[in-house]
DNA sequence: ATATTATCCGGACCGTAGTCCGTTTAGTAT
DNA sequence: ATACTAAACGGACTACGGTCCGGATAATAT
């Protein structure tokens, strides 16, 4: 129904016209793998274009019409990862995936995802940083309208929309890294506040 | 108690010794006029600081040194109107200000909140973007402070510091933004879900 | 008035994301 | 093998935020 596609991040791979050209497939793996050496090397936020395409051996025109912009590199480079967890909140064994009651779905994805942002933190916020619309990217619409089909199937008696979006505002990369690392909360902590929440909202007003 | 400061945003003005030199409060003044004309002209994110150095007749250099940053610039365009928010909902008329039940103030506050970024949205999103920590302005901080202390005095048995984080998020002006001005969600609608929201949160589990 | 000094000024300079366009090359048809 | 073409390449270029430092100037002391 509100299945979209299970990889909905652009690879990088142009979707029109055929296979893409041998020099250009080469290209695009020597820049991953140079992507990735950067970042272990300086962190996602040290990562330059220009570093990247002289690492790789490339012209920086190559870059951009790779992966677009900078936002763009992130999501590649996060692709692999976010659809794995696609797969386990769309498809996998419950509580996250199906078969388990709608609140502890949510309750399951909210602890998958802060768990994912822990993880891939710095990545996910370059991805995030500087894409005009953030809240358009095809994840981001998927996750959304997970939590909104939740909330639905909970009976909530709300805008399932807007709450929607309160719920996911909770689970921005940027707030919940300033959460652990500045404020110095625990996950566990991050977790049980997003268990109390998400169990407030779904119980219905009177 | 948690009263930190009523105008907490740099005014531009330099805070340590003495008044500013004569030539310096000249400049300030023109370059605010400037920016306000650019804004008219050009919306909050067409005002370069090349272009506002130019139409100011000063050099770029000085721009900087009044403002520290363009997240500076807009925060002190914003002072004014903002600190007569932080005045109404910290000592004026219920039920915004104290006098009224702390559910019905988080109301009001939201309410408060969503109508000052539809008015100053586009100024309000320029400040906050490119600030290394958004969530450290002191503006910022008060607001979550006042949330966590209506929480409280709600009674409410969860963490407050994380559940006023999470209602915060609700109220960011590039999500309030995106849900008027891409989706067209009414501001009526907003209000109405935050006012969902609040009331869920505040009553106990169970 | 003159000298002194702390502050301020200006604009050249830097790093970065993103664009443009003349040149090269991989694939294909003959 | 050769010619052709669409795609890809590369790196100079632009726009922007932000820094730096030698020179100018306002306030003050004498």
């Amino acid at each position: 129904m509100f299945l979209v596609s299970l990889i909905p991040i652009r690879s990088g791979t142009p979707s029109g016209s055929g296979p893409e050209r041998s020099d250009a497939a080469r290209n695009r793996e020597l820049l991953l793998c140079a992507a990735r050496q950067l970042i272990e090397e300086c962190g996602a936020d040290g990562l330059t274009m220009d570093k990247l395409a002289e690492r790789a051996g490339v012209g920086k025109g190559t870059v951009f019409r790779r992966f677009g912009s900078r936002a763009g590199l992130m999501m590649t480079l996060l692709s692999d990862s976010e659809a794995e967890f696609q797969g386990r909140f769309m498809f996998g064994p419950p509580p996250l995936g199906p078969g388990a009651p709608p609140l502890e779905r949510l309750i399951a994805f909210g602890a998958g995802r802060i768990g994912y942002v822990l993880e891939y933190g710095d990545l996910a916020r370059a991805a995030d940083h500087s894409v005009y619309n953030r809240f358009e990217v095809p994840a981001a619409v998927l996750w959304h309208r997970h939590i909104e089909y939740l909330l639905r199937e909970a009976g909530l008696d709300a805008d399932p929309w807007l709450m929607a979006m309160s719920l996911s505002a909770t689970l921005d990369p940027e707030r919940l890294l300033y959460a652990v690392r500045v404020q110095g909360v625990s996950p566990e902590r991050l977790e049980e506040s997003w268990r109390q929440l998400v169990t407030r909202v779904v119980r219905p007003a009177e």
